[in-house]
DNA sequence: CTGAAAGCGCTTACAG
DNA sequence: CTGAAAGCGCTTACAG
């Protein structure tokens, strides 16, 4: 900058404090103008050097090509964007493939805040970063015990109100495809799906029940589903507990030939164009994921800015959404 | 650090130069040790502020929701991962909605190389990306006449391969329902929709061509496409140039109760679980979204550690999935 | 084999 | 109203 002015001055000019420190505004003029033409701009590593802020959110999700995560992702950075944040984002694909931790990449990186959907080997970070007081808010799922914020779905009513929702319609023997996982949005939704029996009288059966590992591809979880379904040919209707084994378990029925709505009653947790659009429409226990996912910006932002936090941990509602795949059996 | 140590020393060690800077093998020991039990990490800005490097990648999509997009950043950030870098994701969405430069924010933060799906707008900022020498590479589209690498499919030959296919299966009168925008992609498509009639001998009619803005809600996109088909009852197939429109589409043939396959023939551009998995399954254009992710990454990194580039420009081959949504028309 | 010093490009008290 | 100087936490010639 060939102005003859002190970088100092400089800097207050482009931070927009020229007016309050009383430059001159032909100084200011001056600057400004300058800048634009030598199309300056700052260096943001000696910024954050200086004042130890990043203007960056770090976002940790189990997959963004997943539906549930890609569109929360896309929420995120709208808002982030909104408050002036970037977002820099990783897959933790639930501890598979990955063996270094994510997180501690992130952490490196110094970032203003986290928005985490917390896999159990994060535990001793989520920690440590809780100990250095940073920003976070856990997102889907949460540690019990852990001072955590979070942002989740009642995973517990959701899978109740399927079970009730297929009593009610006459199904009989309901069977749940879970993941094999201690997440606890997994145990809960497991828990819904226990008390919603026992709530409607039906016996718990753990036969009825198929819990499958995270680290598989998606032909072995196909594969797995459709024995499932061959071995139990009591089964009347599926709870599906997320957007991926819905998916993957509306091919298996495709293989095995048996038609959703017709031959078995089928309800997925989270919705996505799949289950909206195909025929049958598969009913849904959809996540609000546009809430989600501003609540966990707000909630970040609120703690950067060391606003008074009014909620540490929200609960949403979850949404049942009854389109085809759950013909009444009444008769 | 306690240790009586220099901090140059530290660095050097810390970077595992140690051995080659003939450190001796107990203070490398003392060194590893504390930094171990001090938890200690290094601030990367400090280090980015010294040597100049991120080592993160900006990476901006349309909109990472999008089945395409989100899959293709997913391949991103699991190679970017491999080779120690992490990544920086905006959505563009095309334009719309945001009246900031989005590739602008990811300058500041000063990305070690740019990813990017271009919208018109930033092209002045690519331009300077050029200008500057800073590693880029372009994705889906690019820019006629500007100098940069890029990754993309042979979309020409593949909006071609589907009249083709559409023509050997009996239909005669077949729209094309695509995106109004200059973007060269949509461009090609639309090219190869054009000469593949011409080739077939099949009149050009632009009745049967249906372009919609980008910036217009889902319901609205979807009452325009009602409107397209119930206004041209002789369409007896559709042609979606993007995954988005097809979706879209779906939904209009529903709401008016077209039965895909047997009353209209469908073919979209992209694959996704919906198009996979409905009934009938709908023929699709296939992109390698695996390839073009690691191409991309590749092409950055080469760039970045200035390796010989040996292919600057990548075209893609579309593959052409067949399902139930174009039955044979012959009789 | 190891350390003192300079410097990356900013911001922020502080001085005048 | 404006500027000199210190310092954020690193790395890298350079010296010894």
């Amino acid at each position: 900058m060939k102005t003859k002015v002190s970088v100092t001055t400089v800097s207050i000019v482009l931070n927009g404090n020229g007016k309050e420190r009383k430059i001159s505004d032909e100084v200011i003029a001056k600057i400004e103008k300058e800048a634009d033409e030598l199309n300056y701009r700052p260096n943001q590593f000696a910024k954050s050097l200086r004042t130890g802020k990043t203007f960056t959110l770090g976002l940790i999700v189990d997959d963004i090509s997943n539906y549930f995560f890609g569109h929360l992702a896309k929420i995120v950075e709208e808002e982030a964007d909104n408050y002036g944040y970037t977002v820099m984002f990783c897959n933790s694909e639930n501890d598979n493939g990955k063996t270094k931790n994510v997180l501690h990449i992130l952490m490196d990186k110094q970032m203003d805040g986290y928005i985490i959907a917390p896999t159990s080997s994060m535990l001793p970070d989520i920690l440590q970063l809780i100990d250095e007081k940073k920003p976070m808010v856990l997102i889907d799922r949460f540690f019990k015990n852990v001072p955590a914020m979070y942002v989740t779905l009642d995973n517990y009513k959701g899978a109740l109100n399927c079970v009730d929702h297929f009593v009610e319609r006459g199904y009989k023997n309901i069977a749940i495809i879970t993941n094999e996982t201690e997440q606890i949005q997994m145990q809960e939704r497991f828990e819904g799906y226990k008390d919603g029996l026992e709530k409607n009288k039906l016996p718990f059966l753990t036969e009825l029940v198929k819990k499958i590992y995270f680290n598989l591809r998606d032909h072995e979880v196909v594969n797995q589903i459709e024995n499932f379904i061959k071995e139990h040919s009591v089964i009347d209707a599926i709870l599906f507990t997320s957007n991926n084994l819905g998916i993957l378990g509306l091919e298996s029925l495709r293989n095995l030939q048996k038609k959703v709505a017709t031959d078995i009653g089928v309800i997925c947790f989270d919705d996505n164009d799949l289950f909206r659009l195909s025929s049958p429409g598969i009913s849904v226990i959809s996540q609000p994921i546009k809430q989600i996912g501003k609540n966990a910006v707000r909630i970040i932002l609120d703690q950067i800015e060391k606003k008074e936090i009014h909620k540490k941990r929200i609960v949403l509602s979850p949404n049942l959404i009854i389109r085809d795949s759950t013909p009444s059996r009444n008769n």
